[in-house]
Order: C-alpha cells, then sequence, then structure tokens
DNA sequence: GCCTAGGTCCCGTAC
DNA sequence: GTACGGGGCCTAGGC
C-alpha cells in the first residue's frame, strides 16, 4: 500500500492532493467541515457538518455523517470529477450522464486528506440463506412436501424468474418460491404472478411459498389466492446440508 | 473536530487506538490488509486485501473494498466490539443481537489509524420525486385526469397505505398510486391491492397507476387488472409547481 | 440498453 | 416489537 496523508492542508495542498488523487484513480479521504448539494434523480441539500468524504478509483463517491451504515450522499462509480477553490472554499463536484445527476460538496475546512493506492485481489464469497434453502430443497424436496419432484432449478416466464419448478406425487406442475426472511404480501404476489402466467395453460397448477415464517396479510392472501405456504427455516436447511456431508465454510470457522 | 492518526502503528499502539475510539464512541477508520468473516442472516469470507475499515460512534461498521459504493462487509448501528491480538494479528470482532450476526476482521497489517471526534448537527433535506409528483397533483388534480378530486392524501388500508384516494368527476372513487420511475409489475401489484380491497366494498373503485413510463409487461397487466395507467413525469410536475409561485431550493441553487 | 429479482439490503414510520 | 413501503436504493444477471 503507497499513499500518504496530510493533516491539517492549506488548500493549495489540498486541492493538489485531490486532483492527484482522482486523476491517478486511487483512494481519496478526506475528514472535513462541508456541505452537500445534490440535484439528479431527488434532490438534497445538507448544510455544514463534520463529516468524512471518501473517492474511490472507480469514481465511486461517499459522504458519511457521524451516523448510520448508509452515507448520507453518494455518486455510483463512473462519475466525472472536478475540484476548485473559489472565495477560500475548497470545492469537489461529481458528475454522472445517465441518469444525469451531480453532487456538490463544499468544504469550509479540511483537517485530513489522504491519497492511497489499495491492492485488492481476493475473491468475495458470500452464501446467502435463499440458496442455502434452494440447494437443500433440491437434495430433499421432501423437506416441503413428500413425492416433490424438482424437473428446473429454475425456470423463465414472462411474468419472471421461477425459483424452482417441479410436479408433485399426482404429476401436477409446482411452482415454488423462497423467501429467506418472513414472507410478506409482496412475495405472495410474486409467487401469483408465476402461477397465473401457467394457469392459463393448466389450471391444475400449483405454488408453493417457503419460507421460515409468514405475515399475517400475507397468509390471508395465499389462501384466497389458492397458493399454499410451507414452514422451512434456514437452520434446518443448514443441518441437512451438513449431514450430507457439504459442510459450508464459513460455519466451521466460526466453531473453531 | 479533534482527533489523531497514527501512521504505520505498532500493534500495541493499534490495539489502543482502536479499543479508545470505538469505547469513546468515535470515528474510527484504518487502512490496512485484512480478511473478513461474516456470519449471520447469511455468510460470507474474504481473503486478505488492502481495504479501508469505518467504525462509526453508533456502532456501525464498514468495510470498503477499492470500488463501488457498497462496502463489502458491515453490521449496522448498535453493534458491540471486541479487539485483541492474536499470533501477531489484530482481530476485530463486531456483534449483534438481534438479528443474531457477527463480523470478525483479521489485519495483517495496519497502515494507517485514525480516530476523530466529529460535530454534524445538520438537519438532511432530501426532495423525493414520488413527494414532488404528489404536491404537484394535489395542487392540480387534473395533470391526471379533469374532474378528479383529491379526498385524502394518504389513506390507510389493511393492504397497505393508499398515495392519494380521490373521486372522479361521476363521484367514483379512486386510488392513485405514484412511481417516480418507470412503473413495473410490483407497482401495479401494489395498487391492485388497494384496489381489490376497496372494491369489495365497491366494485366501482377506479386505480390510476401515474408515472413517468410503464413496462410492457406492467401495462398488459394493468389491462388485465381492470386499472388505468397515467403518464406523468416528474420535470414537468416541477415546472407546474414552479409556476405556482413554490420553487423547489435544491433547482435554485443549481441555476445559479 | 431494458427488465427482473435479490440484498446480511438500510431506513423511517405506523400500529 | 412487527409490518410495510421507499430509496437518488446498489448490484448482478438475462436478454
Amino acid at each position: 500500500m503507497t499513499g500518504f496523508i496530510i493533516q491539517n492542508p492549506t488548500l493549495e495542498q489540498c486541492l493538489k492532493a485531490v486532483k492527484m488523487g482522482i486523476g491517478a484513480r486511487r483512494l481519496l479521504i478526506m475528514l472535513g467541515e462541508l456541505r452537500v448539494d445534490y440535484f439528479g434523480r431527488g434532490s438534497s441539500e445538507l448544510d455544514y457538518g463534520e463529516r468524512l468524504l471518501i473517492v474511490k478509483g472507480d469514481g465511486s463517491l461517499l459522504i458519511h455523517r457521524p451516523t448510520n451504515v448508509e452515507p448520507v450522499n453518494w455518486q455510483p462509480p463512473g462519475s466525472l470529477y472536478r475540484a476548485y477553490v473559489k472565495r477560500g472554499l475548497l470545492v469537489l463536484e461529481a458528475y454522472r450522464k445517465r441518469p444525469e445527476e451531480r453532487v456538490r460538496v463544499t468544504f469550509r475546512r479540511v483537517s485530513l486528506v489522504g491519497v492511497y493506492h489499495l491492492k485488492d485481489g481476493a475473491e468475495f464469497k458470500l452464501y446467502t440463506a435463499e440458496e442455502v434453502m434452494k440447494k437443500a430443497f433440491i437434495k430433499r424436496p421432501d423437506l416441503v412436501e413428500k413425492g416433490l419432484r424438482v424437473v428446473m432449478e429454475e425456470k423463465r416466464l414472462k411474468a419472471g424468474l421461477v425459483d424452482c419448478f417441479c410436479v408433485d406425487s399426482s404429476n401436477r406442475p409446482v411452482v415454488v418460491e423462497f423467501k429467506k426472511d418472513r414472507a410478506g404480501i409482496e412475495a405472495v404476489d410474486q409467487l401469483s404472478r408465476y402461477v397465473d402466467e401457467l394457469r392459463r395453460g393448466n389450471p391444475e397448477v400449483r405454488g408453493i411459498l417457503v419460507a421460515p415464517s409468514i405475515t399475517k396479510e400475507a397468509l390471508e392472501r395465499v389462501r384466497s389466492l389458492n397458493l399454499e405456504y410451507r414452514r422451512l427455516d434456514v437452520r434446518r436447511c443448514i443441518k441437512v446440508l451438513e449431514s450430507m456431508e457439504e459442510p459450508i465454510k464459513p460455519l466451521e470457522y466460526f466453531e473453531s
């Protein structure tokens, strides 16, 4: 990791560092008192306060307040930058063409500016809960219903992408939709769209929503739309997969 | 803004700074070579690489790679921390009770550690496109249909929160749902849920989806569900509001 | 480019 | 706490 940091930089030092850092596609970090104006898909304003600003090599911009995970303002990758000094203030503008939007950051004071070159080639592996459920279901469809057989692990319809297309023990087609969290109304509607499309060709088509739990309203809707709900939670699925000797790595790590 | 920063700290300096910073609910910034293991709602692993780590005073954790707006790993506000040295490595763990999840960050090298106290009491003002549309519609319902009258700006149903409840020139009830962006299938289903509930009491109820555009599938669904779609884009609404002498602030700013 | 769906979504708000 | 919807959501994957 190469880079430098300047504490309480002069305006000129700061401008130079910013231009250099962004121009060379480095990571730029700034701490200071700044205000933010945004206009694009929406618009926002935020008066002066002490915040952390980050510009990444891909053109991403992040402005963080002292609380919350989410940045208060940001700009997605690919943004273009302009920096200048005006009336003793350092201004940094980020611009994006499509959709057209811009963020203007005005610094009243800069306490810290840093420019670093990060090397990070590692692969990020994410194991999502839905993935785990689906994997377990494919190995053991009886987790949802005895006699169920998986026909297609994914099926593309006009209405969208079906999680799992199956047939039951009576050869009736079954659409299975997984939700890792408590299923809400939108989940029911999503399943309903798939089943609707298929029922036009075959009114016998069943739809099963599989989730660890379901909201009261969603359950009512499941019934009124002639769909079904089956309880299945992720922990159970993990156990099933483990028992089939395909342990999930991060679990092992945290067991040690 | 008070704080300090240490470049290439020793392990001991680093541990001390981390404990002090988090304990005092300050902003902690670290640059270094680290790996991340997460287990909770999902699970993930990420081998060593050079990254930026942030811990905020409210317990939020962010780990950023050199690209993308989104952190590769994070932990929401309210998380609890533990830091220690093990076999020459600095380990920082963030733990959350509900839902139960933990992030473990292992540093192989630390290039920078900083602890700062930020003061930021400013109010963030966001003007969303949907807000603008609704405001314009309330002042000028004829933007959507001549003779429409707004009865309630919001109406809570079992099925959810209706954007705008109106009656048309024939006194038929009308549910109006706004979308700032191109309306998709979910938007139609959302409107449909509201209208369904109301049609049970009065089959004459109309539902109008108002958006700048609509996907092909969504338009088909609008028709098959006996709903309606009206085009209205945000720019038009802004003009209408401006002409009524209630300019939107951020526009003024960017015009200068 | 459009469209759909997922996300450890986060976040606010009402009940 | 639970439920629901919005977000400048972001990001990935198809087509």
